[in-house]
DNA sequence: TATTGTTATACTCTATAACTATA
DNA sequence: TATAGTTATAGAGTATAACAATA
């Protein structure tokens, strides 16, 4: 296990701490540096991070329709379309005609998609683990209420 | 026969229940909201998120050359020139020739860039205090403490 | 040789409109 | 009329390589 100094983050000196007031600004960076970690590490299986996304919920959820699992992740139908082709044709998942609408597709994964999505999975949840090692339970635990909890204000002041 | 929830899942429900155990994703999904809010904000007054990044940086630093900028933004030099054209267009920056160095341009806000910068800070903070009114001063200073330390960690175990 | 700014390019992600077949 | 899935396309954001001028 790597021993990293553990410095307090000091922004004084970084032309960006006006930036750094503004909670979207951190948000931003702090996901820009995950986002190109877990990018790079799904590359050994062939992954990308939306791909992995929509895998999660099909597993999850069996049978679910794109139209309900675009807007569950929040993307739209449109580019959910091309990401279920490529899936589809890497056999990790399969459109079945719905039972009842002959327009919607139900979605499964298959027995290579859901062993992909668990590696997936680990792979994520060792990443995270690791830049969160000197995070308290409680510290995370509250982030990711407290992101949820802006996701849902930000969204109900939309609409 | 087909193996289909007994449920349809409605809008409420949500098939991302199991990526919401990933920091990331929380944090990706937060965002969006947030730039969506935000990109639709500043096009009242014409700027974009980026633009406003490198506006606040030279209000804040002026003299600042293109290298440093890009290195404190986590942008790539190239992309930055683009950004640059169109605020030195606008006549809210303006490159000179850095002394000591020809190669370089020392960076300037104009006094037109300081009132939109100042501008759209105005429409940043006004919009995070919407988002945010019940969230205590705590929990947002500790969200911001966070983000960075995680930041902070992504970076060096990329290094 | 290395660095600063630049150009060109490509790839991903995202957003929108229009189409088809069903409902 | 409205909805599910699809197609095509366009706009951002981002990443890389190569170049000229300068260090």
């Amino acid at each position: 296990m790597s021993i990293l100094p553990q410095h307090p983050l000091t922004i004084k000196d970084q032309a960006d701490s006006l930036l750094r007031q503004f909670i979207g600004y951190n948000m931003k960076r702090a996901y820009h540096e995950i986002q190109a970690e877990l990018t790079q590490a799904f590359k050994q299986i062939g992954l990308k991070i939306g791909s992995f996304a929509v895998l999660c919920a099909v597993l999850e959820y069996p049978g679910l329709k794109q139209s309900a699992l675009a807007e569950n992740l929040a993307i739209e139908q449109a580019n959910l379309v091309q990401m279920l082709d490529d899936l589809e044709k890497k056999g990790l998942v399969k459109r079945e005609r719905a039972s009842g609408d002959r327009r919607a597709y139900a979605l499964f994964i298959t027995e290579k998609g859901k062993k992909l999505c668990l590696q997936a999975q680990q792979i994520c949840s060792d990443l995270e683990a690791d830049f969160l090692q000197d995070c308290s339970a409680q510290e995370i635990d509250s982030l990711i209420t407290l992101l949820q909890k802006i996701e849902g204000r930000v969204k109900a002041k939309r609409i």
